[in-house]
DNA sequence: GTGAAAGCGCTAACAA
DNA sequence: TTGTTAGCGCTTTCAC
């Protein structure tokens, strides 16, 4: 293994030269630079991980929290931790990645024993037990998601209120008074998910401005579940003219069982679904969606957590405004 | 922060003392132990990462190389990583994420800064151009798939050869002659994926085994290429009586055109898939399938890399033998 | 612009 | 069974 040390003695500097070229943090003449980078180069020199983090006491790694449930929609979930791996390594950083089933421990973990400079939680709840530690903690954090007091907190999410009030603001523009919600699957409403609930809350909010009757409905994955709960619907609330979709795995399904039913998209009923843009693309119908920007929520993040390292960078909550996209499955109310 | 030597003069001992006590490598009298279990406790004490990797050359961390790429489905990573962190953690290791777009460069910078003691890659290549560094590293490494040339190399992976082989026995046992091979996208065949590779070869060599003719059609994700591609197929050979899919995406458009083409499953068409259960379960035909034990995957690697940690395992490839669910998409050839 | 040297917190001989 | 101590390789004051 090369150390600092031996590069020092093959360019004849001294070793707090060489690490000064490599931090950058005071001044070098040109010559002495040049000399000292084509030691590094030729002896094939690498700084040692750990000993530039205890002499720092930075580890230039950020640790990635992530559920390791599997009733969210993975692609959503891997986007984000890929966007944060890409941002953080073109900002000097590692990312380390926790599943949470350590919950609460690993952030005492991680933060106590100097692994990560920061970290970045993602499935967040509304009253989440992670939160108390992580605002008594000097490392700074990130949520990805919302919980219900953001207080001394920094979040970073879709706004999913504005995107579930845009949802029916759209099919009410179009004549729609009789929208289904097809949501999440039940536990993920039980657990009290922030996007979930707040969802729910843009969406009752706009359709109560706008005279609009809404009707929930939580989802199971898969085509016996959707079909199910599309004919559940249907039996309710036979003047129902839309559907809007925030359950991936749904999507397809409820297509299926509509067009089983001899429903025309849209000229029947129209669709209107929260998912990324490939799923909405990919669909049989090509879909109406307001798009989940999860690669931009992965970058905010690391942004976020970068310049709090470097001492700017207050607390806040920064909300990503929701886009809809009309393609082929929304349309007028018939009739 | 906590140090070792606070909890050593808490604990009234010396610091080895503490040190012995939480590596375990030498006896320590119950009495003591307790004493610094209590101290550590009390203090809230947590080994410092960076101190401990510097000392011991030994950080406690596996790399894990994911590729970026968005062509493979994404499920199956994202179900390998939760595995390879999950036994990790049971090994007392952390994982560190890297992503593909570093290349060998990233290979490089994690063995030789100490960074992490063994790596794990996924999305192996044929002749993947990280194998040299790897063979040359004295950092242990375990390959997720197969490369053309195994020497020197630790490598997990499902038996796709055999996967291959398996598919073409229990379609051949029903009667049928005429098969279809609805493949990944083209690019994955043009980057010469192992995996990709291995069941057509399995495929091939059992077909000619047993007489039955093959047809192999690489296929894009989506209801629109699926289409065409089928059309091609029946075009191209009428008497198809079974389709073999190797492509999460195009599974479900696959069952819905051959649904609007009028053809039954399993009565006139059967349908059988290489995918992770859960795809088979969740279409909306049962899905008879060889499955992708992901998970499996995952924790095997890590188990073998932490042998070689320990000294013990050596270099050797271990194959996944497939398992075949005979569920509602398979049956007798018509006619 | 450069060097010398004192740690950072822990591990693992070596001693007792 | 326990203590003493010399590093591990780097960063960063302090001095020049």
């Amino acid at each position: 293994m090369v150390t600092l040390a031996e590069v020092a003695r093959h360019a004849g500097v001294s070793a707090s030269t060489v690490s000064y070229v490599l931090s950058g943090k005071r001044s070098i003449s040109t010559g002495t630079r040049e000399r000292v980078e084509r030691s590094i180069q030729q002896l094939g020199y690498h700084p040692n991980a750990g000993a530039r983090a205890l002499a720092s006491s930075r580890s230039h790694v950020i640790a990635l929290m992530m559920p390791l449930r599997t009733d969210m929609y993975v692609p959503v979930m891997m986007e984000i931790a890929v966007a944060v791996a890409t941002t953080a390594r073109a900002h000097g950083y590692d990312v380390l990645l926790l599943t949470g089933d350590e919950g609460p421990a690993a952030v005492r973990r991680v933060t106590g024993s100097g692994l990560a400079d920061a970290m970045i939680l993602m499935d967040v709840e509304l009253d989440d037990e992670r939160l108390p530690l992580l605002r008594d903690s000097e490392r700074p954090a990130v949520l990805i998601g919302l919980p219900a007091d953001t207080t001394e907190l920094t979040c970073v999410d879709l706004d999913f209120v504005a995107t579930g009030a845009l949802c029916v603001e759209h099919l009410a523009g179009l004549g729609h008074r009789d929208v289904a919600f097809i949501g999440e699957p039940p536990a993920v409403y039980e657990r009290h998910t922030g996007f979930a609930e707040r969802t729910l809350e843009g969406l009752r909010g706009k359709a109560a401005e706008l005279g609009v009757r809404l009707l929930h409905r939580p989802c199971e994955a898969g085509h016996g579940p959707t079909s199910a709960t599309l004919a559940r619907v249907l039996d309710e609330r036979p003047g129902t003219t839309a559907f809007i979709v925030q359950n991936e795995s749904a999507v397809e399904p409820l297509l299926g069982a509509l067009r089983r039913r001899g429903r025309a998209v849209p000229e029947d009923v129209s669709v209107l679904a929260i998912c990324p843009d490939q799923v909405a693309l990919q669909a049989s119908v090509r879909l109406s969606s307001v798009s989940i920007p999860a690669g931009e929520m992965g970058r905010r993040a690391v942004e976020r957590i970068v310049a709090k390292l470097a001492g700017h960078g207050e607390d806040d909550v920064s909300l990503i405004p929701p886009e809809l996209t009309v393609r082929a499955s929304s349309g007028n109310a018939p009739g």
